[in-house]
DNA sequence: AGTACCACCTGACGGC
DNA sequence: TGCCGTCAGGTGGTAC
């Protein structure tokens, strides 16, 4: 489930785990997922070195590696962070394994091999070239206003936009709608700036709420959406059914009796 | 500028 | 049990 508040808990646990560790030797399995750098320059940069620091923005992760470059993880739509030391508990679909001189493993393993990882030397121009917009919990609530100002189309679309702001997906924007109890397909010209506003309070209060949860929607408050994206399950604050609808190719999740909101 | 698809890739699940 | 269609949280490209 990476999104933003996914990634955010990956990096903490990779800064957890496995700074200031010699990396002792790396086995790429899925070589597919090597974008833009050559195999070789990817084991090369990663053996005998390790990192220092991290960073993340939106859906990004960035492995700071003590020679200044960067390790870049990208988790697609399954990919996940493991470290182990006995290698019994490797994951399945383990596409890049780390081994560190002091015998434990970090993994990163992704089912479908969606995800990427490359070696960059800066991340800002990366972020640049990805063409990506701020990271959303960088946003002050005027820079939010603003980037939606004059803005066509639906609000759910805009969330997910990557070249907007960047860390939302399918999952966590349904989640914000269902917060401030506006419908999927709202679109942001019926929208007053006041509720706008909220939107942006929930969008926060979601990020850090899952955050906080270690992006584990069966702990999330009772009141949240994601726990319960089934269509027919009951509504967890109405009496309304969860359904399922499609918007803008992207399954949504939504109650239609208490998302319906005007908005304006 | 936005939207609707398709592609990438592979597993899980329900229906027959 | 086996096959088949559908769906799943990602991005990227193309055609309206």
């Amino acid at each position: 489930m990476p999104e933003l508040p996914d990634v955010e808990v990956y990096k903490r646990y990779l800064d957890a785990t496995s700074l200031h560790q010699e990396i002792q030797e790396v086995e790429i399995r899925a070589s597919k997922l090597v974008k833009g750098t050559a195999l070789s320059t990817l084991r090369e940069e990663l053996t005998g070195a390790g990192f220092e620091r991290t960073r993340r923005h939106g859906k990004w992760l960035f492995a700071g590696i003590n020679s200044g470059t960067w390790l870049v993880l990208h988790f697609g739509m399954t990919g996940e962070l493991k470290y182990f030391q006995d290698l019994d508990d490797d994951p399945a679909y383990d596409q890049l394994l780390i081994s560190f001189v002091n015998g434990c493993h970090l993994a990163y393993s992704a089912p479908r091999k969606l995800g990427e990882f490359r070696i960059i030397q800066e991340v800002e121009g990366f972020l640049h070239a990805k063409e990506l917009g701020p990271d959303v919990m960088d946003l002050d609530r005027n820079e939010f206003l603003s980037l939606l100002s004059g803005r066509r189309g639906m609000l759910k679309t805009a969330l997910m936009d990557q070249s907007l702001m960047a860390g939302i997906g399918n999952v966590y924007s349904d989640e914000v709608l269902y917060q401030v109890g506006l419908h999927p397909r709202t679109e942001i010209k019926h929208l007053t700036e006041e509720v706008l506003g909220e939107v942006f309070s929930a969008l926060h209060e979601v990020v850090d709420t899952a955050v906080e949860h270690g992006a584990e929607p069966e702990e999330f408050p009772a009141d949240y959406l994601t726990p319960h994206r089934q269509p027919g399950t009951d509504c967890p604050r109405c009496e309304g059914q969860i359904e399922r609808i499609k918007v803008s190719g992207r399954s949504a999740y939504c109650c239609p009796s208490c998302q319906d909101r005007p908005g304006s």
